[in-house]
DNA sequence: TATGAATGAGTGTTCATTCAT
DNA sequence: GATGAATGAACACTCATTCAT
C-alpha cells in the first residue's frame, strides 16, 4: 500500500529535480538559448525523462511559473495571517517582492516571457487558465490588505484593486530597469535601494 | 547633381521600409521567432537586402531601438521647449509615453529585449555605449523637468533623478502588465485607465 | 554484460559508416563544394547525426586524414618487421605508396586538404599538433630504413631524412600530375608507369 | 583610326588589373574563401566589371594559369635561346620553377585547383582545351633540351618525356611538402634547400 | 520507467551573378 | 562600357522531440 505512495513521492521529487534545474538553466540562458540538453545535464536526468514530465520546453517554463505563484500565495497568506496592521503587512508583501526577486531571480522572467506575443497560442488553453486563477488569486489577496488598510482608515479611500496593479506594476518595472542597467553596465542605483524609495513614494500616495 | 541625392534618397527609403517591415515583424513573433524571411518577405525585399543595410539581425533589431529612443529625445525636447510649466510638462511627457507606446506598441518590446539574458554579450561594445548615452540622454531630459518644477516649488524636494526612475518604472510595469494582461485574455482595466490613474497617484507624491 | 560493448561497437560501426561515405563524398565533390546533406545521404544517416559524431565539417574531414596517416604507419611498420633487406623494405614502402593510391585515392585528396592557405587557421591547435606527430612518424618509420639501407652500404651516404622528403615529393607530385592529367582527359602516361619509372630512376641516386 | 587600338589597350590594361588583383586576393584567401568582391576592392574596379570580362569566378581563377603558362612558356625559350649547353639548361629551368613559385607563389595553387575533382566539369571545354594546349607546349620544350642533353652525350638515354615529367613532378612534390609544412608550423627543410638537393640527385640519375 | 541516439525541419548568413541605370 | 544594389539559392549547424531498447 506504501508503493503507490512512495511512486508518487518520488514523481514530486523527480518534477521537482527537473524545476530547480531549469530555473538555473532558464536564467543563465534565457528561454531561446537553454536547451533541454543543458536542462537534462543540470538535472541529471535523461532528456527523455523531462519529456515524461513535460510536454514541451514551453510547458516545462511556464510549469516555474506556477511554482512562484504559488510560494507567493503561501507568502502573502503568511502575512495575512500574521495579525500585524494591515500598512504594516503591505510593507511586509512589497519586501517579500524584492526578497522573492533577490532568491528567485529567474521566475521574474518567466513573468516576462508570458509577455512575449505568439508565445501564449502555443499553450494548452488549460494551463493558460491555471496561470489566470493563480493570478487573480495573487491579487486578491493583495486588495484584500489594501481594502483592510481603508477600512481601518490607514489609506484613504481608493479602489484595492487599483492600488494593487499600481503596486505591482511598479515592482515590475523597477525590476525591468534594475536588470536592464546590469545587463548594460550601468550601475547607478540598486534594485534594494529603487525598492525602498519607491515604497516611501507610493505611501505618500496611499497614507491619509 | 540630383543623382546623388537620389541614391541617398532610396537608399534611406529602403532602410526605412526595412525597419518599418522589422517592427511589424518582431511585435508580431518576438525576437527569437522572427526570422529574416519573415522579415524579408514583410519588406518585399528579398533576404541578402536587409543584409546591405544590416549586419545582423541583432544589428537590425538593436537598430530599431536607437529609433525609438532618438524619438523619444525629440518629443521630450519638443515638450520642454513648449514654455509650459514645468508640472504640465511632466505630465506631457507622460501622455507622451502612453501615445508612443499606442502608436508604435511594437518599439516598447523593443525595450524589453535589453533585459534578456545572455544577448547583450553578443552586441558590440560600441553598440552598448551608444545604448547607454541614449537612454541616459532621455533620462537626462526628463530630470530636467523635475528639477525645474522643485525650483519653482511646484514638487516637494526629492532627488529628480530618482523621480524619473520611478516614473520610467511605473510605465514600464503597467504596460507590461496590460500586456501580460490581454495576451492571457483578461480584460480588467486597460493600460490607458491604468496610466490615468497612476499618474494622479504620483503626483499626490510629488506635490506641495 | 555484452550491452555496454554492443554499443561502442554500434557507435563505432557508425562512425566507420559515416567516414566511409564522407571519403567518397570528399574524394567526388572536393572539401568546399561537398555538403554535409550530401555525406548525410550517402551514409543514409541524417544530417544531425553526423554532428553527434563530429564537431563540424573540418573535423570529420581531418579525423579522415588521421585515420590515413594511421592506416600508413601500420602498413610502414608491418614492412619493418618483415625482415627484408632495407632496399627492398623502401621499395615496398613505395609500391605502398602506390597501392594506397590506387585503393583509396580519395584519402590521397585529403592530405593535399592540408596545403589549403586559410584552412588551417580554423583547426583547433590541438588538431595541428596532431597532425604534425602523426607526419613526423611516419617520416621518421621511412628515414629509419634508409638509414639502415646506408649502414648496410645498400645506398650511399645520405641525409635519411633528405631521402624521405624527396620520396614523398616526388609520389606527390606523380599523383598530382596524373590526376590532374586525368581531369582534363589527356592519357599520355598512367600513375602505375611513372610510378615504377620513378623509382628505378631514383634508385640510381642511392645505389652505391 | 588609333582609337580601336586604344580601346584594345584600355581592356587588355583592365584585364591585366583584375588579374593582379585576383592573384593576390585568391593567395591570400583561396579560391573559395576569396570573394569576387575582394577582387573588385583590390583591383579597383566595381563587380559588374569583372563579369565584363569573366564569365564566372571559375573562369577568372583558371585564366591566371594561362597567363602563368604563357609567362613560363616564355621563359623557357629564353633559355633555350641563351646558347648554354643543354645539361645547363635544364637546370636554368628548374631553377626557373623555384624563381616561379617564389615570385608567384599563387600561381602554384591554380595548378592545386585543376586537380580538384568535379570542377574541371563547370569549366568551357574550350578552356579545357586551352590547358591542355599550353601545358603540352611547355613539356614538349623542356623535353627537347633534355633530348638535346641526350644527343650530346651529357645524360644517358632516356625517354626525354618521361624525365620531363619525373621533373615536374618533383617540383610539384617539393612546393606542396613545403607549403604543407609551412602551413603546419612545422620549419624543417626550406623549399630553397629541398629544390637544390633534389637537383643534385636529379642529375645523379640522368649523368653519364 | 528511463535512456540517449537519431532525426530533420528550421535559421542566420554568405556570395556569385544579374541588370537597371 | 561601367556600376553596385539586389537577388535568392545554398549551406553549416542546432535542437526540440521521438522511440527502440
Amino acid at each position: 500500500m506504501g508503493t503507490a505512495h512512495r511512486k508518487v513521492r518520488e514523481r514530486r521529487a523527480r518534477k521537482q529535480g527537473i524545476q530547480v534545474a531549469a530555473v538555473r538553466v532558464f536564467a543563465e540562458k534565457g528561454f531561446s538559448r537553454a536547451t533541454m540538453e543543458d536542462i537534462a545535464r543540470q538535472a541529471e536526468v535523461s532528456v527523455g525523462t523531462i519529456y515524461l514530465y513535460y510536454r514541451s520546453k514551453e510547458d516545462l517554463y511556464v510549469s516555474l511559473l506556477f511554482e512562484s505563484m504559488q510560494r507567493m500565495s503561501e507568502a502573502i497568506e503568511k502575512i495575512m495571517a500574521s495579525g500585524l496592521r494591515p500598512d504594516r503587512q503591505l510593507r511586509r508583501v512589497w519586501d517579500y517582492f524584492y526578497d522573492y526577486h533577490a532568491r528567485y531571480p529567474q521566475s521574474y522572467r518567466v513573468l516576462v516571457f508570458l509577455q512575449q506575443p505568439g508565445l501564449i497560442s502555443g499553450l494548452a488553453p488549460k494551463t493558460l487558465q491555471e496561470i489566470n486563477v493563480r493570478a487573480a488569486r495573487n491579487f486578491s489577496l493583495v486588495s484584500r490588505i489594501v481594502a483592510a488598510a481603508i477600512d481601518k482608515g490607514l489609506y484613504r479611500p481608493h479602489e484595492p484593486r487599483e492600488v494593487v496593479d499600481l503596486l505591482w506594476s511598479l515592482f515590475l518595472g523597477l525590476v525591468h530597469l534594475s536588470e536592464t542597467r546590469k545587463n548594460l553596465g550601468v550601475t547607478i542605483a540598486t534594485l534594494k535601494d529603487l525598492h525602498r524609495k519607491a515604497f516611501a513614494w507610493l505611501e505618500e500616495g496611499l497614507r491619509v
